[in-house]
DNA sequence: CTCAGATTAGACAGATCTGTCTGGTACGGT
DNA sequence: ACCGTACCAGACAGATCTGTCTAATCTGAG
């Protein structure tokens, strides 16, 4: 075990910060739910700042390995997959929303590590939707790949607002509406 | 003048919370940036959480009035007129997302009163375009209603967490697809 | 074995937070 | 003239926050 303790207050703020949000979860409950001491914890993170753009960066290569397990068939049915695994995460229990867009919305300023570490993720899937459209053929992928992008936002703050099991029924026509450009034939 | 402390309050923590969010602004410095004392502040609003609330009703009564200037050609160019509106407020200074959905990622309980008033701007908004839809003809406007939603979700947090020039240009083509049911000839 | 680094519990400083309270001033209706 | 209400300035309590520090213990590599 290299560094057990360090997974761990990751593990625990990670919970904590993603259900209650990151400016309510002190440090103090943090060491206490991974139990770890205080100075363990300011020797593996400088600041708690540095802490939440940790949190981020680890969710961002979490879903990048989740998008990987979801690809391997055609371009088009990977797209698909990757909506399909949103409406299913998004009526499970304990979803949240997005932790990108939660903790943005704590973090007003657009060059505070935390908002870069959510703009790395945003230009990841914006990358990888355009990737895909392009391999599938479509004939607009860049734009097409913003607005997919959009679709996301959507999908994942309404799962957390409104019924995500109402959302889940038509989150497949949504995406079908959106991969199909204004007078084009389907 | 009724109460123009109130207002001045209301006021300060209106900018305030929108620009920085909620947890981080502080009873203080609502009350310094309204210059109006602390019991003033206690004698209008029960607790902080209290004012919050009441910002976001406030914000709800304030984009229904903004609605209802946008009406009165018929309802499908009220529908573009609204989402028109969406992409020329979030490209401009300052804009810092959706107040419901900043403040809805600070406030995790659905059964707190900040996410009732959450949920009360989204009912109204559904509503709107369901309402227009049909009036409009749509073959499937409760549906659409429920997409152009989620559309107006995921323009508001890309106009915050993107290019907001960027996503203006396609914010009317992303309309136009979401309005289109697959199958269906334009 | 030895020694450096990781870890522990917890006190501490200094700031900040919400909400209460005191005490006094200004004003408007009756 | 009187009284209730709004408003003011600011102290205060009690909790909580981040980050530092002490001092001791555990552990693993050389």
């Amino acid at each position: 075990m290299k560094s057990s303790a360090r997974s761990r207050v990751l593990d625990a703020a990670t919970r904590l910060f993603y259900a209650d949000g990151v400016h309510t979860v002190g440090v103090d409950r943090i060491i206490a739910e991974a139990g770890v001491a205080k100075a363990t914890f300011y020797h593996h993170f400088r600041t708690k700042d540095d802490l939440v753009a940790a949190y981020l960066t680890d969710q961002c290569t979490r879903q990048q390995q989740a998008a990987a397990a979801l690809a391997g068939g055609p371009p088009r049915a990977t797209v698909l997959a990757v909506y399909d695994h949103i409406a299913e995460a998004g009526a499970g229990p304990g979803f949240r929303g997005c932790p990108f867009i939660n903790a943005a919305a704590e973090y007003p300023d657009p060059a505070h590590p935390v908002r870069r570490a959510v703009g790395e993720y945003r230009r990841w899937f914006r990358g990888l939707m355009r990737d895909l459209l392009a391999a599938d053929g479509h004939p607009d992928p860049a734009r097409t790949a913003d607005i997919l992008l959009v679709l996301r936002d959507g999908l994942v703050v309404g799962n957390d607002l409104d019924d995500a099991g109402e959302l889940r029924k038509l989150t497949r026509e949504a995406v079908e509406r959106v991969l199909t450009p204004r007078g084009a034939a389907a």
